[in-house]
DNA sequence: CTCTTATTGTTAGGAGTCCTAATTATAGGG
DNA sequence: CCCTATAATTAGGACTCCTAACAATAAGAG
């Protein structure tokens, strides 16, 4: 039994700062929640539908919120009662519905997702430089919790078919999307991309390895 | 003011980066109550008040963890309904109570607050740099929050009598407790000491200044 | 082609959080 | 002493959240 290995202390306290930070995102959720009528689980749903326009089924939407499907099916029948939400079959496969975003629903959903906050304001005042490592630090957490399965897949650049790790090596944007066919900074990174298209693993692990380490790119990174 | 102003991009990218760590978090304390038969709002309390021996007030739990006191009576109720807490009159004002944990509660609380997770598996894969860097970034953060009275004073040590920043400049650990009389390293700064005191503003604004800096201590600095 | 097993979503039932508003009691200043 | 502020709780209600059980469809094995 390995019950007596007491974790590291700044892991802890790592994690109590993650915890002093989510409650104040809490409170936030219910503030910019409570203006419109919701309150939390429902307007994380409208924020996390409102990047998807083309709706995630019910299973789906649990897993990304880290809630159980039936306490899912209660959130969506409030919504879908306030007129936000539409619940209708998915043609692939008649056990499963699709749940989308009303217009109305959409429009509450994109306001809620770039309401102002406790937490922005806090971090404006970091540094430039504190911003994007904190970004990066993100990611990489990110990264490991999904591969861990802790969460489902996320729409980052840095698991995305157009993503080129430092195509621009030593510049301000080191980095490249394809997709846009622009250079991108840290700071640019995204969390979710509309946009995002999971590469092959292998290509996966090979743009981590030059993303990481802030080596040059990989040559053949054939657009499959 | 900032009307109409959008927010800058990677302040959203940020806080949606706490806000999938913060799912996380929930989802862990879940998994880490659900195995005392507890739910996470009353985990918390218990993990909050472990670090408490002479308790606290329910108005200041309430505020702690981000809810209305009425919400943190129902759950005060519960855990004294489990043996877990104890409700006793404050002898310095008849109209408050103190909430203290039992033995058992306490007990209980301590391994809470001290159990793994996700969260702590995946921050102990940075780096010992990148994990000192997010704590000093946390403490900026929770700083600029208790400040903005988002969240109540928090027991941190820059903001402690005792702590001396840049005591020992250039050294590996380069500020001292002077209630420990030890050198301290930026990843043994307690987000939560026990032994906290409150410094006076003044003292608390050089100490800030001389901590962000990195400049050595100095006396009576002015604020920002 | 049929039987079994897995998956998707929902309902059932119940505990408990969470809110606002109202209530009780005490503290503290004019 | 009165009047306002504060601490805590109760009242009432909406809703989240869980597990367990259910119905329907999908997918694979024989």
């Amino acid at each position: 039994m390995d019950h007596a290995a007491e974790p590291d202390p700044v892991l802890i306290r790592l994690r109590e700062g993650f915890e002093r930070v989510a409650l104040v995102l809490r409170a936030d959720l219910w503030a910019a929640a409570g203006g419109a009528g919701l309150n939390p689980a429902q307007a994380q749903v409208l924020a996390l539908l409102a990047a998807r326009p083309a709706g995630l089924r019910p299973k789906a939407i649990a897993a990304h919120l880290a809630v159980s499907a039936p306490s899912m099916a209660d959130t969506l029948s409030a919504l879908e009662r306030k007129q936000l939400l539409q619940r209708t079959p998915d043609p692939a496969d008649a056990r499963a519905v699709i749940a989308r975003l009303t217009e109305e629903g959409g429009a509450l959903g994109r306001t809620l997702a770039s309401a102002t906050s406790h937490v922005m304001a806090a971090l404006a005042r970091l540094s430039a430089d504190e911003q994007a490592d904190l970004l990066l630090t993100q990611i990489k957490l990110i990264r490991t919790l999904q591969r861990a399965g802790a969460i489902p897949l996320q729409r980052m650049c840095v698991s995305c078919r157009h993503f080129r790790p430092n195509a621009h090596a030593g510049e301000a944007q080191p980095h490249h999307c394809a997709f846009v066919n622009a250079p991108i900074g840290t700071r640019d990174l995204r969390l979710d991309c509309g946009e995002h298209e999971a590469a092959d693993p292998e290509v996966q692990a090979a743009t981590w390895t030059s993303f990481a380490d802030g080596s040059p790119p990989l040559q053949a990174q054939a657009e499959t």
